[in-house]
DNA sequence: ATGGCGTACACCGTACGA
């Protein structure tokens, strides 16, 4: 069972390139960030087409996020969360669903968009720290309810300087300032584990590259999406690698898909 | 310091991303 995280960067734009990579890597479940539509123009018909039950909480231009599982693999999709319990938001950045795999395996899976922040000290940056609090808080929930339970997304965060290209100029700066990444920590201790720590990788691998200055050729990345999960999960967990070919299509997005495979 | 590229909305440019 394959389990992926990708920020499309505009489903209507993407979804050639999604449904492309579902088929060829057969992934099991995928959750989707910044489809950047409302839910009546989201492409659920050829989601269905190519054999996949799609959630989508999308709104107009900004944000959005959806949830795709491959019915030859999954039996059930229950208890289904749009935003964070809680937490009103406008911003449509959360997803979440309980799937039942017909090997009789079940699994909370959540798929997030971490706000930006924009710029250290802006509202958008108290905005994305109020967000990742309350979503920590939600997370701690759902881990005393459910042993299986896997948290993917955008987190717009880089956790160590490993995991940008220049670290030299975004010392302080967004998506690397110490209450950014005390406040990833948080989330992982309240009991998740960082599926990237499990493995070994090559140096310089990264989810994100800008599209201008020919960031993808040059290897100009930054490392901001993420699986993190419990630890029943992680102990069937067998790897876990971002996928860069997609980023080299025509019109990619911007970021790769994170993946995971899992000993079920 | 700025913009470089891409997307959306809908202006014929602005907002936003990371």
């Amino acid at each position: 069972m394959q389990i992926a995280t990708w920020n499309v960067n505009s489903i209507k734009v993407r979804l050639n390139h999604v449904l492309n990579w579902l088929e060829q890597t057969q992934t099991t479940a995928l959750v989707m960030q910044e489809t950047k539509t409302v839910d009546d123009a989201f492409p659920k018909d050829d989601f269905e087409a190519a054999g996949f039950e799609v959630l989508f909480c999308g709104q107009k231009t900004y944000n959005g996020v959806a949830l795709a599982v491959r019915k030859s693999q999954v039996s059930a999709v229950d208890d289904i969360v749009f935003n964070i319990p809680g937490y009103p938001d406008e911003q449509k950045r959360l997803i979440a669903a309980t799937i039942t795999t017909k090997t009789g395996e079940k699994v909370r899976l959540a798929g997030a968009y971490f706000p930006n922040g924009q710029e250290v000290g802006s509202d958008k940056y108290f905005y994305k720290l109020e967000w990742i609090a309350a979503l920590t808080h939600w997370v701690r929930d759902e881990l005393g309810r459910e042993k299986n339970f896997v948290l993917g997304g955008d987190f717009n965060i880089a956790p160590t300087d490993a995991d940008l290209w220049n670290p030299q100029e975004w010392k302080g700066k967004i998506l690397v300032s110490a209450p950014e990444r005390s406040a990833y920590a948080g989330l992982v201790q309240s009991g998740l584990v960082d599926t990237w720590t499990l493995g070994l990788h090559a140096p310089e691998t990264y989810s994100w590259w800008d599209y201008r200055m020919s960031g993808f050729e040059k290897n100009h990345g930054l490392r901001i999406d993420h699986l993190l999960v419990s630890p029943a999960v992680a102990k069937d967990m067998k790897d876990v690698w971002i996928d860069a070919a997609p980023r080299a299509l025509e019109k990619p997005s911007d970021h790769a898909p994170v993946v995971m495979q899992l000993d079920w």
